[in-house]
DNA sequence: GGAAGACGTTAAGAAAGCGTTAGGAAAACT
DNA sequence: AGTTTTCCTAACGCTTTCTTAACGTCTTCC
């Protein structure tokens, strides 16, 4: 399972307010690189093109403006000016050298990052790719409930699904046949192992090239069954 | 590309606040469309297609998230909201149903005629999305709320309209029930899975080649529907 | 090497879920 | 007010899915 999430460049000099977004953005979930200076800035943005960019406009090297100047000659990366000046002036002149929008400090942390998802969003190429969970053959999008072996959609009934997924959830470890019966069956009384073989063996048929020597689907014996990831 | 300029589309009831906006696009050099309702909004949005939205949240009519909601079914059009309530989390919400920025009044006619040029940028830099989706026979028009199969113009009642853009909206991906319902009769506590079946079938009849054996509308049993995009 | 426990396999009946039809109520339109 | 469209609802039969039992196979340990 890939996909990490966007990366943002923060270019900021005073250390409380460096403190303040760390904590924004480690709450939105996003990773973050920090620049301290102008240069600097520029520097990680041409290495690592990240996602967006967070800019303060009041760094000590260089003007925030030139440095927005110079980044939009060959980049069109997002960038979310912060400015303690709230003067219309500023703003104008921020947006128009191609800033995307122009946050007046103080501001709250989730005002920022519902900004920062706008700006993501206008960034976004348009088709998305659901994170695929894939292992051999087998190709599983969680997201589309969909289940492809080798390019052909096998279709799993709900208990099916939630058994596979459940195994999937836990990749590589041993998941117990007690854990299974809950989380598949959800706590009803009646859930007994034998379900387990059953459906264990239907997923099998489904799924593995060579039910009766399964590869991926491995039964611990006296304990449970584990996805197989290695091999 | 003609020789006009950007059109824009004015949602505003106030009629002091609509002089304002007048001048003050006017002498930003746009032509301009003015609506003082939710519904009339939308209805120019439609016909018109404007290429930017000024949207005042307080309208007498509809909420205006509802409005951005209803339009985000089927146009990107940039959405520039103005409110009076300058709350964080009326911020948050407009911009996560999918505004482009938020402007607290009072503002200037300067900073509302630079954000208007960020949000235009991004609408041409970006591709211009498509309201048309074509799968098959199929051929829809979001903006027109029209569906065609194989040329021909089908006739869907409104719940069958809402129930088959919203498969559409997650084409490919298995909408739970619950989520059908939710999404199509509005939360209203009646609804019964009941109904799913009975729209999908009018909708098969309509727009399958074999009701019987559908090939695109397909149903998950026990989970939900879903629009099949691949083969 | 045999017995016991654990697991795999298959099939069939039960249950749940789904498709279909139609008629009356409600809403929209004229 | 009358007409047409749309929506809701119930009933019935069909399909899919789940459960359960019986039996075969494998492993382990005495």
């Amino acid at each position: 399972m890939t996909a990490s999430g966007p990366l943002l460049l923060l270019v900021e000099d005073e250390p409380q307010m460096r403190r303040f977004l760390r904590v924004a953005l480690e709450g939105g979930g996003y990773r973050y690189l920090e620049a301290a200076t102008g240069q600097e800035g520029l520097a990680m943005a041409a290495q690592h093109r990240p996602d967006l960019i967070l800019l303060d406009l009041g760094l000590p090297d260089m003007d925030g403006l030139d440095l927005m100047t110079r980044l939009r000659e060959w980049a069109r990366t997002p960038v979310i000016i912060l400015s303690a000046r709230g003067q219309e002036a500023d703003k104008i002149g921020a947006l128009d050298v191609g800033a995307d929008d122009y946050l007046t400090k103080p501001f709250g942390t989730g005002e920022l990052l519902a900004r920062i998802r706008v700006a993501l969003r206008h960034a976004d190429t348009g088709d998305v790719q659901d994170p695929v969970f894939s292992l051999g053959r087998w190709r599983v999008d969680l997201a589309r409930r969909q289940v492809l072996v080798e390019g052909r959609e096998i279709h799993l009934t709900p208990i099916e699904y939630r058994l596979f997924t459940t195994l999937i959830r836990h990749a590589g470890k041993v998941v117990t046949q007690r854990q299974l019966l809950k989380e598949v069956w959800g706590g009803v009384a009646g859930a007994q192992p034998l379900y387990l073989r059953v459906y264990m063996a239907q997923l099998r048929h489904k799924l593995e090239e060579d039910p009766s020597r399964p590869r991926y689907l491995r039964t611990e014996p006296g304990v449970g069954y584990r996805l197989r990831t290695e091999d």
